[in-house]
DNA sequence: AGAAACGGAA
């Protein structure tokens, strides 16, 4: 209850007079009735009167002057002696809860109409149910438990438990002395349930959030025919929205048509906001067109429906409609268009909204600035955000928990986590929330220390850590290389009680795919399956980016049918994986039917098939892909622009690498990275344009990395170009000292210009460096098993009838013509020696066992980590002629699919 | 009318 005395009344001298007194001129008017008007200003005056009535005290109009020289008192403030002046004038047959209320309403403490009563009560006043139903109220909210209980006693003593008030009253103290399920129980166990019991106790369920329980309750209320007043019909409703129960909506709906309340208006709103979050926007709709006349909440409610949709333009065109009809938006309004368009990415809009609604006149409160952070925390405008910042602190926002939460993520999104903390510390009151936001902010930056130690204190402070707070644990150890941390976070949550769910365990799956631990990812996804956690859509896709990153196509074949089974197929996420599982595992018809099968489209899922075609060598389609892209309406990316680069570069298309390379800046807006630069020097280089890959190199603005000293030094060795390899080597050394890559390039290229001196050099430097020579492997599975080549390390077991199955297939591939290719062994050996050796490549033992055990007609896979050699390559095309087979195999680089003596790189690689 | 967790492309 609102305090109406103003509260410098009661500091004010008992003889001054006060200013205004609302209440009083009607006070006034009782007592003008009884001939004393005037005098009371003051109080002194209040009791000259009160001493002549008690003089005149046989008049039978006592009570009707007692309770206006009570209300008199409350006005200055004397709230004793008002109490004393009803009590002594008019005790035994007056209704004492107004007065009580009154007393209430005067700003008096409940602590004191407690006392009151009690003091009242024992000098033997006999209160009627309506007061002792009010003082049962103010039990429950002074959580006077025992006095609630002592009061339940003496009802049910006197005989009163049968009073339907004094039972609301009752469920309403258990309520929120004892918690909503006491209240349940008491109404189970009462006998005779009346409209109005029935009423409160969905009141109460609809308050605490208990909205099955409120359906449950609907429903028998109307089993039993007792009629729901409106606000119980509008609580069912809100409870169908929370649980998205439409049926049981649509039932409230036929019961609002049976009954005729579809004039209610707040019943119809409420109906626009169940169909709603029930996603029926035509429903929410029909409903809102039937209304004969809208209120402001009508038009909120069906804007709100536009914009929690995500049905953005119409819900502006509602917009307009309302101000046509002259019904002034609200503040609620422009919060619904702020927090839609935030909830649905269109963040520039939400920016805008803000001004319009600024310079509407609207100051922005708490729930706007929670829309605008989110935009602006997506946007990464850290500055925009700091400002936001400023302007919650000078309206003194920042006590919302809401704004609080939302600050402290907006500067962990936007890696500022210093801010984040001290945000944080601020806060008055932290939820669960803030403590995630933050501990995920620490733990995505791979600040585990801080992280662990915000976990300790949040349990310190009573709060218990949820699924969300490990989660973000989890994923931020697995992305950051670190799964056993994240493995064991998963078994630290076992132990505190709560299970990990499909969400945690993708986490990791995910995290662990996401740092290139694809076989990791693999092994937890059994162990979530031993656990007994269903995959769901985003399980499905981090598995098959670890399948892409193996190339293991039988497992990613798996995957997808079990995809189709269970439906994830229609997932984008889900297709789009699964287009780029099958270019990276070498089946691009697979790759082909899967993106011509997906409905909607995303950009990642164009690039995923553009970069497909690129790697596979055929850039025409890759180009011819990006025209249908744009044709479809859609903006490449900077990451388009890469896949086309790469295209380009693998099929040796240097003007049109040229072309792309420019567009992207001049017709797209597109700032070329690093990667296009290093696509461009490759272009360039590997098409024998050394010098001008060179200038490139000198005159571009971004300072060149590894990525293009390496590419500009593997042309060089194409084209044995000693001069530019050695300056791109030395910078090399500098930029990656311990990648044995670039020295094996280097050295390849002193072999083949005959200078042993140099070769030994740098095997030296490697030695003094501590470069490790990185294992050269290649693969193919046959059957559920993969069969390993390494050069070093443990021999395949049936490497003795795979070598004799290879003399015997070069001895046919010679009569065809093929000479092995000794400048491909960078040793100082004798020819002979160098044969021996050329025949030892694993790609060439990975095949040969392919052809031993593939069913006739099948295609030969291989996977091999390092950039194949001309005379693997040149062999791989006699193979495919000798044994008429196709033959795919994926090198650290690029594909090559041989078939009829032809690969489709056009030896160009 | 309002906040946080897992998913695809380089």
């Amino acid at each position: 209850m609102a305090k109406l005395a103003p509260s410098h009344l009661l500091q004010t001298p008992l003889s001054s007079k006060p200013t205004s007194l609302p209440r009083l001129s009607s006070t006034l008017t009782l007592l003008d009735d009884l001939g004393h008007l005037g005098e009371l200003k003051t109080l002194s005056s209040v009791k000259a009167v009160h001493a002549q009535m008690i003089k005149m005290s046989n008049n039978n109009k006592m009570d009707i002057k007692a309770k206006s020289l009570a209300t008199c008192y409350l006005e200055f403030g004397d709230s004793r002696s008002a109490a004393m002046a009803f009590f002594v004038g008019s005790a035994h047959y007056l209704p004492w809860s107004p007065f009580l209320e009154e007393f209430r309403r005067y700003g008096n403490d409940p602590e004191d109409v407690l006392k009151f009563f009690l003091e009242f009560h024992n000098r033997g006043v006999v209160f009627d149910s309506r007061v002792l139903g009010f003082v049962l109220k103010l039990c429950g909210n002074l959580k006077e438990l025992w006095l609630g209980l002592e009061m339940h006693a003496y009802l049910i003593k006197k005989g009163f438990d049968l009073d339907v008030y004094l039972n609301c009253a009752l469920i309403n103290f258990y309520g929120t002395c004892l918690g909503i399920e006491s209240s349940n129980q008491l109404f189970d166990e009462m006998h005779k349930k009346e409209d109005m019991l029935w009423d409160e106790v969905i009141k109460l369920n609809s308050k605490k959030g208990r909205w099955v329980k409120v359906l449950e309750l609907f429903s028998n209320m109307q089993l039993s025919f007792a009629k729901p007043n409106s606000a119980t019909i509008i609580n069912a409703l809100q409870a169908c929205g929370k649980v998205r129960a439409l049926n049981e909506g649509k039932q409230i709906h036929g019961y609002v048509l049976r009954w005729g309340l579809e004039s209610n208006l707040s019943i119809c709103n409420s109906l626009i906001s169940m169909y709603s979050r029930n996603d029926r926007l035509e429903l929410a709709k029909a409903v809102f067109d039937s209304m004969n006349d809208h209120n402001l909440s009508s038009w909120n409610s069906i804007i709100s429906s536009y914009t929690a949709l995500g049905c953005l333009n119409d819900a502006w065109i509602v917009y307009y409609e309302m101000e046509l009809s002259d019904v002034k938006p609200d503040i609620v309004t422009w919060n619904c268009l702020l927090s839609g368009h935030s909830l649905h990415g269109s963040y520039q809009e939400v920016l805008a909204i803000l001004k319009r609604m600024q310079d509407a006149g609207f100051k922005p409160n708490s729930s706007s600035i929670t829309s605008v952070l989110q935009a602006v925390s997506e946007l990464c405008l850290l500055k925009h955000g700091k400002e936001i910042h400023a302007f919650v602190i000078r309206n003194g926002l920042d006590y919302d928990v809401y704004v609080g939460t939302s600050l402290v993520d907006m500067y962990v999104k936007n890696n500022c986590l210093s801010f984040a903390q001290s945000v944080f510390d601020n806060m008055k009151n932290k939820n669960i929330f803030a403590w995630n936001c933050l501990i995920s902010g620490y733990s995505f930056e791979g600040l585990f220390e801080d992280a662990e130690q915000l976990l300790n204190s949040m349990s310190q402070e009573g709060i218990k850590p949820d699924l969300v707070t490990w989660n973000g644990l989890i994923l931020g150890y697995a992305m950051k290389g670190r799964h056993k941390e994240a493995i064991a976070a998963i078994h630290r949550m076992k132990s505190s009680g709560l299970t990990p769910n499909v969400v945690s365990w993708t986490a990791l799956i995910s995290g662990c795919s996401q740092n290139e631990n694809h076989a990791e990812s693999l092994k937890y996804f059994l162990q979530m399956q031993e656990d007994g956690i269903r995959a769901n859509f985003a399980t499905i896709s981090s598995l098959l980016k670890a399948c892409a990153g193996l190339s293991l196509l039988r497992k990613g074949e798996e995957i997808h049918c079990h995809s189709i089974r269970k439906g994830f197929i229609e997932d984008v996420f889900v297709a789009t994986a699964l287009v780029d599982m099958y270019s990276k595992a070498g089946n691009f018809r697979s790759a082909y039917e899967v993106f011509r099968m997906i409905k909607n489209r995303t950009l990642a899922s164009w690039n995923c098939m553009i970069m497909g075609f690129a790697t596979y060598g055929s850039a025409k389609e890759a180009i011819s892909l990006f025209n249908e892209m744009r044709g479809a309406g859609l903006q490449p990316d900077a990451i388009t622009f890469t896949a086309l680069l790469s295209g380009c570069k693998n099929s040796g298309l240097v003007d049109e690498g040229w072309k792309f390379f420019d567009s992207m800046s001049t017709d797209y807006n597109i700032a070329p990275t690093i990667e296009h630069f290093s696509c461009m020097v490759d272009i360039l280089a590997r098409a024998g344009y050394l010098d001008e890959a060179w200038d490139f190199i000198q005159t571009m603005p971004l300072k060149p990395d590894a990525s293009i000293w390496g590419a500009f030094l593997a042309s060089c060795l194409t084209h044995k170009n000693l001069e530019f390899a050695e300056t791109a080597a030395k910078n090399l050394f500098e930029l990656e000292p311990h990648n044995p890559a670039n020295y094996v390039l280097m050295m390849n290229l002193y072999s083949i210009s005959n200078r042993w001196v140099d070769v030994e050099r740098l095997k030296d430097l490697m030695r003094k460096v501590g470069v490790k020579h990185s294992p050269v492997w290649s693969w193919t599975q046959i059957d559920q098993k993969i069969h390993m080549f390494c050069a070093e390390g443990k021999p395949h077991p049936d490497l003795g009838e795979i070598y004799f199955e290879l003399y015997h297939l070069v001895s046919e591939m010679k009569k065809l013509g093929y000479e092995p290719d000794i400048s491909c062994v960078h040793q100082n050996i004798d020819a002979v020696e160098k044969k021996k050796m050329l025949l030892s490549h694993t790609e060439k033992l990975a095949i040969t066992y392919g052809l031993m055990k593939m069913k006739n007609g099948e295609p030969i896979r291989v996977v091999n980590n390092t950039r194949v050699c001309s005379d693997c390559h040149t062999a791989a095309k006699y193979i495919s002629v000798v044994r008429k087979c196709e033959i795919f195999l994926k090198d650290g680089t690029r594909f090559h699919h041989f078939r009829e003596g032809k690969c489709t790189c056009n030896d160009c690689w």
